[in-house]
DNA sequence: GTCTATATTTGGATAGAC
DNA sequence: GTCTATCCAAATATAGAC
């Protein structure tokens, strides 16, 4: 049993994961290349000879973040049939994202805060996470909206792009003041937004 | 006419004012104290005799950004004496910002995404205000709410922080995505949050 | 109060041996 | 591919002259 066996994966890889993490909880400019190579248990040569730069682990950062949440969410809302349920839990499970552990806000919002450069590839990424976040929100609204006639006059377009909002509101909120209150009131607006009383 | 007097006013004064234009447009972490004292055509030595290190300025930054953001907020809402005004014409306020010049969404949000220690007082002033911020969409609200009886039933606290978490919502994704659209559709938000259609 | 000069650490990145 | 050793620039902060 080898050092990569033990860790799962490639030493690029563990860099990867080790780096996520620290680029998460502690941001980015923050977190020196040094103490990746600290916690990730390799040498800095291997460092660059997996990554350029460090530009180059921050958008395969963002990549991973991306890609495990999308994939997070599609598939515990996989397993949830009904769609008004599923409307509904969304929030719920951003909620639970919170109070769960290390929670730190939007990781694409708070890249972007830290890269101010507009055209950088991290910022792109960014963008690239939303589109697809906006994607999983277009279909679950879709799936109600279609679920019965009293939503034959909604916008579903319009519909996911007010829940998008409220959700990174709540998020930022949350953040700011580092109290989940912001979470019950997205879920108040989520009803009010479909027709229901606040 | 000495240096002072063109720059109108003392040299802290000059250094908060640099500053904090550098790290609303490149963020805190990636502006360094060589940078601005040679924007603002100070010493080092002078640098230190105002500021004991950068997380002071830092803080001072924020009170800053604070203070000015709501004095014009203030100022300008005062002038519109039509509650209902009052209330529409506050996104569009926010709007006719991003539009404006050198747009790089909010500032306390951007700062709270860089420092992470939440002990902080960069993050104690960042919530600090935003309960400022809160307070005046508070009173905007109870404005409106008390100016008609159509109201009655709506609860102050609660549209107002509905407002606050559309706003930064909108103020978050335009950000992102370099674009008004979140406004637009904040506004829309905002008049079904008092009853009218989207 | 302001200046120059400097201390010290850390940043990202590379060279060359194994 | 991985390592150690090193480069150079930039970071925050201080000392001491004027």
């Amino acid at each position: 049993m080898n050092k990569e066996t033990i860790q799962r994966g490639t030493a690029k890889e563990t860099i990867i994961r080790i780096a996520s993490d620290l680029f998460y909880r502690q941001g980015y400019n923050a977190t020196g290349i040094q103490q990746i190579i600290d916690a990730a248990g390799v040498s800095k040569g291997a460092f660059y000879t997996h990554f350029k730069s460090k530009d180059v682990l921050g958008v395969e950062y963002l990549q991973k973040m991306s890609k495990d949440e999308t994939t997070h969410l599609k598939q515990v809302l996989s397993e949830i049939h009904d769609p008004y349920k599923k409307y509904m839990q969304f929030n719920t499970l951003m909620k639970g994202w919170m109070v769960s552990t290390n929670y730190r806000g939007c990781a694409f919002a708070n890249m972007t805060a830290e890269v101010t450069d507009r055209n950088s590839p991290i910022r792109k990424e960014a963008k690239f996470h939303y589109e697809a976040f906006r994607a999983i929100i277009r279909d679950l609204v879709e799936d109600l909206l279609k679920s019965d006639k009293k939503y034959e006059d909604f916008d579903v377009q319009y519909v996911a792009d007010q829940f998008m909002m409220i959700t990174i509101g709540a998020l930022t909120n949350a953040e700011i003041y580092q109290d989940t209150w912001p979470y019950d009131h997205a879920e108040k607006a989520l009803r009010q937004l479909i027709g229901e009383k606040g």
